[in-house]
RNA sequence: GGAGGAAUGGCAGAGUGGUCGAAUGCGGCGGUCUUGAAAACCGUUGUACCGCGAGGUACCGGGGGUUCGAAUCCCUCUUCCUCCGCCA
């Protein structure tokens, strides 16, 4: 949530920078302008009523500590006079504020100065993408068939489609990937957390999924939560309503927890076998850092989830998205994608961003230097995502009648190969 | 799930209808003293909003109500504690 006075004062540019993002924001932001006016004009004249009240109220008191009652009895009905005279002044300030409110949800992020009004994403490093794959090689949704990895109709049977059983070295391998990452992250610093899986709708709203992507997290509705989409909104949430000492920033979190994406109207070949699942496990990690230096956490993070990957020995590409690309919340993202040789597509594995305080603000968020409190700015970035991991390794590393695995993970694994 | 109790500033804890935005202690910040530190002493110390300013308004778990006036009374929700029941 930007800033209702940030956005007045600099109307013009922040108007001009939100259409890199294809927003057209003109219209909304004059309105909030009319709307912030006929709040404070309403606000002065409230507040001068209320003032008159309590001023009434305080001599009533004496008064009625002198014992005389029946002057008290005047000014009592004073004072009912002006509480008369408030009319619709409260409901209607109510109403605006509301108005504003609701305005002010619906407009996203500013983008960060570098991007670009472009629709190209911009790839920022591409590597390893030779892949030696024949005629007979397969596609991960037949390797997992094969190898008994993955049980996809045992999932329809026990919950619906998108929600997969992992079986024999199929859970093995989630198990060790988790690990892996986990203590990847854990190496670079990061405090290990498992939060809760269901959040209310207060933490919902401080991290953005709602109001505008409600759609996408499953509600439950008897007791009002929501399954998280990503650990990104408890872990973050952990922080609310906090003011950080700026010596104790930055904050690194890193969590594993399964995500839960209703994914409506998603079906088709482009969400085959592990490419789009309603649970699917992912590793994040987030961080809370002072405004000044979120930039370079940014890189930091970026770098960091490269290594995994060249751990990982997966072909991968870095994208820095374009204007039109950016999520909502996003002032900077960059995409980490793997190649997956067989189905000749990149899959988008990590998403790496920094929301600038745009978080911060919905969170109440700050940190105290001195005596001055600011916003923090928010980050996050998966570390990673499985299902399009493991896709990708099975496709790229499958050999006649077994999968080989990068001698990283085998570490964790305890096996070399996935054979038959 | 049933019965009872509680929620106050960074923390602890007073306050049960009127100079209470809130005593006191601890902590924090500034100072005196000291070669330095500690101790002691003095001062200061919540947030948001409106206003050029003086100043004003709101906030004592959340929401609503009673009243001229609410931390204090009433309703409701949430959370915590004690007891009972159930339970991995």
């Amino acid at each position: 949530m930007l800033d209702i006075n940030y956005i007045i004062e600099n109307k013009e540019i922040v108007i001009k920078k939100l259409l890199v993002k294809n927003f057209e924001s003109k219209e909304i932001i004059e309105e909030l302008e009319l709307l912030n006016k006929k709040r404070k004009i309403i606000i002065k004249e409230l507040e001068y009523k209320r003032s008159e009240i309590n001023n009434i109220s305080k001599k009533i008191g004496e008064l009625f500590k002198e014992k005389k009652i029946q002057d008290a009895a005047k000014l009592k009905e004073e004072s009912v006079n002006i509480k008369n005279s408030f009319g619709d002044m409260e409901s209607n300030l109510f109403n605006i504020e509301n108005k504003i409110n609701d305005k002010i949800l619906r407009i996203p992020n500013i983008p960060e100065e570098s991007v670009k009004n472009q629709t190209e994403n911009e790839i920022i490093k591409e590597k390893n993408k030779k892949i030696n794959i024949t005629e007979e090689s397969l596609p991960h949704w037949e390797l997992i068939k094969k190898f008994k990895l993955v049980d996809f109709e045992l999932g329809n049977k026990i919950t619906g489609s998108g929600f997969p059983v992992y079986t024999n070295k199929g859970a093995k391998l989630q198990r060790s990937l988790i690990n892996f990452f986990l203590e990847e992250n854990i190496k670079a610093g990061y405090e290990e957390i498992i939060p809760p899986l269901l959040v209310n709708k207060e933490s919902a709203f401080g991290t953005g999924q709602i109001p505008d992507k409600d759609e996408v997290m499953y509600h439950i509705e008897r007791d009002n939560f929501y399954l998280i989409p990503t650990s990104e909104v408890p872990v973050t949430n952990i922080l609310r309503d906090k003011t950080l000492e700026k010596e104790n920033l930055p904050i690194k979190y890193t969590s594993y927890t399964p995500c839960f994406r209703r994914e409506a109207g998603s079906y088709g070949k482009d969400v085959r076998g592990l490419n789009r699942i309603h649970q699917f496990d992912k590793v994040e990690i987030v961080q809370i850092t002072n405004p000044e230096t979120s930039y370079k956490t940014l890189q930091e993070m970026v770098n960091h989830i490269e290594g995994i990957l060249m751990k990982l020995e997966l072909p991968y590409r870095i994208l820095r998205l374009c204007g039109k690309d950016l999520s909502f919340a996003s002032s900077l993202t960059y995409d980490f994608e793997v190649y997956s040789a067989v189905q000749k597509k990149w899959l988008e594995v990590s998403s790496v961003s920094n929301f600038e305080t745009f978080q911060s603000n919905r969170l109440n968020l700050k940190m105290k230097s001195k005596s001055k409190k600011t916003l923090c700015h928010t980050l996050n970035g998966s570390s990673l995502a499985l299902p399009r991991i493991v896709a990708a390794m099975l496709e790229n590393n499958q050999q006649k009648n077994k999968i080989g695995l990068p001698k990283e993970l085998q570490k964790y694994t305890g096996f070399e190969f996935i054979e038959k």
